[in-house]
DNA sequence: GCACGTTGCTACAGAAAATGTAGCATATAG
DNA sequence: CTATATGCTACATTTTCTGTAGCAACGTGC
């Protein structure tokens, strides 16, 4: 079915219609790829850092979706160490920043 | 651990932290759950007819989502059948509708 | 010149979730 | 009574995630 066979098979799922969006929904629909983001909204962490602010998650997908967000331009990691958002990620993070307003209104 | 004990758990991961916005982007970051709300973004879909358009993803799941994003009452299933996104779920699409544009300047 | 504490990152067994295929019950036609 | 469509489920196989441990490299201080 030709998905990831290696930790460098970027076509995560509907990457394959052609169209960004879907390659960007999948990318972002997976776990701990929106949380990562999230995290990272305002200062750059480390990794064990962000493995923290992640409730735990463990340090195998984490590493896995932080692979994917900085071959995707979305995330970068600081000569000094500590993982970032790029300008790129960082736009990316605003685009979805109205979800705060909404989760709040939405409560549960 | 305390997790999905069986499909009426709906305290998806993030949930514990009482914070509504962990538990949004819990179940956004879930596979299939984007995805799902963007093909109903603007016509109701039968289950079938998602399926379809979510290429082919297995019932199982789409199922299991279709019920969470109920309950989350963003959808909801109209009387003379078919999935729809509910006033709720089109401001939630709504929120993150620009990442259209933005997947397109990021092409990939 | 070596104990420390940190960094990013990996291994790997066991657990959980998704896939793919088939099929059920129901309903609405023809 | 077929025939087709709906929502939905079963279940074995495959994929992914978890949890824990640990690696090599970089300091910092001693």
């Amino acid at each position: 079915m030709a998905k990831r066979a290696g930790s460098k098979n970027r076509s995560v799922r509907g990457s394959r219609t052609g169209r960004p969006i879907m390659a960007l929904l999948d990318l972002l629909g997976q776990r701990w790829t929106l949380r990562i983001l999230w995290e990272l909204r305002d200062t750059p962490l480390t990794s064990r850092a962000l493995r923290t602010a992640c409730d735990e998650a463990s340090p195998t997908v984490l590493q896995a979706r932080l692979t994917e967000l900085r071959e995707a331009g979305f995330v970068e990691l600081g000569e000094g160490g500590g993982y970032g958002l790029t300008p790129l990620g960082r736009e990316l993070c605003e685009t979805f920043m109205p979800l705060h307003r909404f989760a709040e209104r939405w409560k549960k």
